[in-house]
DNA sequence: TGAATAATTCAACGGTCGATGAAATCTAGT
DNA sequence: ACTAGATTTCATCGACCGTTGAATTATTCA
């Protein structure tokens, strides 16, 4: 079930002035990729453990092993190096995510699938690539819990690069419960989000709290709890109520 | 509804060197507890727009207009100030949780809460001041939910201040669902914790990906919706099988 | 092999960071 | 009013920030 090492795509700074090696030959040595690399994955962690504005560039290349001035001509600046970071692994994700749901919506025709298997497709490629595939994978979706809280720069990227995959599994679930106001569809989405963004963080918090009963890098005791629990919050709030009762006069406190 | 302005407590680095004039006598014009609260004020604001640290003392100080020196006059510096600014309304909030849950288990009497009604004790001291408090209280809670997800030394204010209100709400939830096991009970409460985190980021995603039809600033309309939701997947987890069935083997993926 | 270009190294730029000691001002108690 | 202490101001410290131009080394291609 493991996975292999990652897959990097994306274009150098280097290359967009004028390329002609790394492209055309195989891997010979170590050559520019392999610093390429190396400043990615380190600076992965780094940010991923305290932070785009913790992290100095200075860090990542002594972490690295490399000149201080490599960020700058490989990436262009600091800043662009972290979106390197974000959107190297955002593609295969989404890739095998719609490549999940289209499996269970074939799977399941000409009926719409189950609830529980729309989200799994939407959560196991995450979950099950955080807890199998190795560090970098791991310190990746801690960055991605940093960024899905906050409002910074990064947001910005979270609905670029995830909100096409989320339209379409918004799209799905609209299938599943027909006649549902889009708002509990949209709602329902928010606490799974949230629900699974504070996972990746796998902050340590719920340890303490449960001395020791619950861990939080057990990800897949999260995940066999996280399906049926964010199925039947999605049940309570978007199945077709029978008779139409006023939802609004319900008002909580 | 609304709520009055903060009540501020804690100790000036000043006041414990040597105090005398500012507890003892009565706001008399401006004084040092103004230029104290001015600075927590402000700082609060700009560490939840931007974060720890992508903000300055000097930052702080030219948008509360003093001078540079009195952060680390009367707070010791700047980590301890944000560590004022996080503790100063912890203690109000977590009173009036527990004067809820409190009230919610003597209502019900001699059974347990509905489950609902414990998760409403848990979020709506929260969510109604992020409504109604006041800039401060949203500010105070776009912070909580950047140190929620994070592994930094925010974390461990997070325990302290509120563990303890939690683990009450998990209790009063054990007594909702007796022969539950604990692990149920504490994961259940971790996707609350998250879903809940992300609502006060209020990041302006849902916004987008709705196209308009929520607002991550409709905090009614997200708390009408959270606590059926929560409450759906509590029951999913926590409700006592009647048969004992083998949850291990339903294995997701 | 020699010329051209890519990749790396080195040193340094101007700015900003958090923090502090000393001086100045204000306030309280007598 | 005088003094002691609390508060504020001011100037500055050393350290580190992201970035860059120039020099150097490595690689590619004719």
């Amino acid at each position: 079930m493991g996975l292999p090492s990652d897959r990097a795509t994306g274009q150098t700074v280097a290359m967009v002035r004028k390329s002609k090696t790394a492209l055309s030959r195989g891997p010979r040595k170590a050559g520019p990729e392999a610093t390429r690399q190396k400043i990615l994955d380190t600076a992965e962690i780094l940010f991923a453990e305290r932070g785009f504005h913790s992290v100095s560039v200075r860090d990542i290349t002594t972490a690295a092993g490399v000149d201080v001035a490599l960020i700058n001509y490989h990436f262009g600046s600091k800043q662009l190096l972290f979106e390197t970071v974000f959107m190297r692994r955002a593609e295969v994700l989404n890739a095998e995510r719609l490549r999940r749901l289209e499996a269970a919506v074939q799977r399941a025709k000409p009926r719409a699938p189950k609830v529980e298997d729309i989200i799994n497709a939407f959560t196991h490629p995450l979950l099950d690539r955080s807890a199998r595939g190795g560090p970098g994978w791991k310190a990746y979706f801690a960055l991605i819990a940093q960024v899905n809280n906050s409002t910074e720069f990064g947001g910005l990227m979270m609905t670029r690069y995830f909100d096409p995959v989320v339209h379409a599994f918004i799209a799905a679930l609209r299938r599943a419960f027909p006649g549902c106001d889009d708002r509990e569809l949209y709602w329902s989405y928010h606490f799974l989000s949230g629900a699974l963004t504070l996972t990746f963080a796998e902050t340590g918090r719920i340890d303490n709290l449960s001395q020791g009963a619950c861990r939080s890098n057990d990800l897949d005791s999260v995940h066999q709890r996280l399906v049926p629990y964010v199925a039947a919050g999605f049940r309570a709030l978007c199945s077709k109520p029978s008779t139409t009762k006023s939802r609004k006069a319900r008002k909580p406190g």
